[in-house]
DNA sequence: CGCCGGATTGATCAGTTTCAAGGCATGTGG
DNA sequence: CCACATGCCTTGAAACTGATCAATCCGGCG
């Protein structure tokens, strides 16, 4: 039962040179095989909807390279993004029947998925999957309070620089960080508009805190000084 | 935290004679009933810490009465309540080794507890435990996430009639609120001041949206123009 | 080369915070 | 029973942060 190497180490998202992202211990991997399933691939092009808020949620999903957003809307389009989702990292599992956010690829993204319904059964026979679900879920939750703390009581500098050291720890092995998201996306995960994070960006240039290659391609030179800006 | 209603198939066995504030389906019985674990009691004066963040989880609560609220704080004092816990609410689940955030009581509260680790080893043999974990992580999850997008898309009034169709959802019975926090409570749980909550209750009654009885008990007159105005 | 989307930068605007004063209820002691 | 203290709330005015509006600017690409 099971084996499948699911996970070659995924490779590179965004033509940086860069290793592999994948966590050591795979989750998704090892929950599939606790539960006898196959994952089968799927592609999204940049900008493609994944599944929408409130749609029955039928899978689990798994980002093998690209890059995904969650986000919900305001009935004016306000919009505000939940969470940045990166290869490795799973989403989609949203206990209870639908789905309670909007996933959509921030570039041309490639997952693996498998039947949500599959796993809650899978779930109701095997301790450790249903322990692999709760984790997976709580993990997402404390995200969630550390996010919350951000939105309600930082600065624009400190989200920006909260922002800086989140997607350094998540997406920067060689130092080099390649953002897959434009500074809309940033704004709308901050809570922030696109023009404030571009100043704060350019306010920790100007310190000398970071340095930019491209727009989206920042090496943090100080992180300790960011740390200490993060409140 | 824990709002959510869900129909649990489980009979109550340790439910409490003296707690008729409870919702009709109580998950945290559900839990100690499937496990087997007895409930003690525990009561704390107003503004008393029940549990710090980073502490180690010895704990789950249920609230019998009073009201309890979670938060972080930055290090120069700034404050973001996660949430309010209300009487027949769990609190303190927090998977992993230690609280992530701080629980104190918010009026005289009383509640009830059973030690997490019981809860998690009975989760190790009962899928139907495990389940519950799950479901009540979930539901902290759901909130956080809607409590996301005020924190960082809504305007103060917005935030302020969302926050009042929560706890008239929450704790109006009988059409009048009796809300257990004052204003700087509620500031740092919508992300504002204050001043700013106090404002925007004053602008919802003069446009008799709602009617106070006194600064804590209100009256909602039109829940419609209010459902408007959260966006 | 020139276009185009994304990013930066500048100037002004607006909403919320901050600072400050006063009100109102509750409780306590004379 | 009243005077006064206290905590909480409301309200006003000024200050400030971030938003909005408006030009560029820059880099990639047809």
């Amino acid at each position: 039962m099971h084996t499948q190497t699911i996970s070659a180490p995924v490779p590179q998202i965004f033509s940086s040179a860069r290793a592999p992202v994948v966590p050591s211990v795979d989750q998704f991997s090892a929950i599939a095989s606790c539960s006898g399933l196959v994952a089968t691939e799927f592609s999204y092009r940049k900008d493609e909807e994944i599944y929408g808020e409130g749609e029955p949620a039928e899978y689990v999903y798994q980002v093998i390279r690209g890059a995904v957003r969650t986000y919900k809307l305001l009935t004016d389009g306000r919009r505000q993004i939940g969470a940045f989702i990166l290869a490795g990292d799973v989403f989609g599992l949203d206990p209870g029947s639908s789905h309670r956010l909007t996933a959509e690829a921030i570039a041309d993204t490639t997952v693996r998925l498998v039947k949500r319904r599959s796993l809650e059964v899978a779930a109701g026979s095997n301790v450790k999957v249903a322990h692999h679900l709760w984790t997976m879920t709580a993990g997402d939750l404390r995200h969630a309070e550390d996010h919350m703390l951000l939105l309600g009581r930082k600065t624009a500098v400190e989200r920006v620089a909260t922002f800086l050291l989140e997607m350094d720890r998540r997406l920067a092995k060689t130092g080099m960080m390649a953002l897959p998201m434009c500074r809309r996306d940033i704004g709308d995960y901050l809570g922030l508009t696109l023009e404030t994070v571009s100043r704060a960006l350019s306010q920790l240039s100007d310190q000398g805190i970071l340095v930019f290659s491209s727009a989206r391609q920042i090496v943090l030179r100080d992180r300790r000084k960011l740390a200490e800006l993060v409140a």
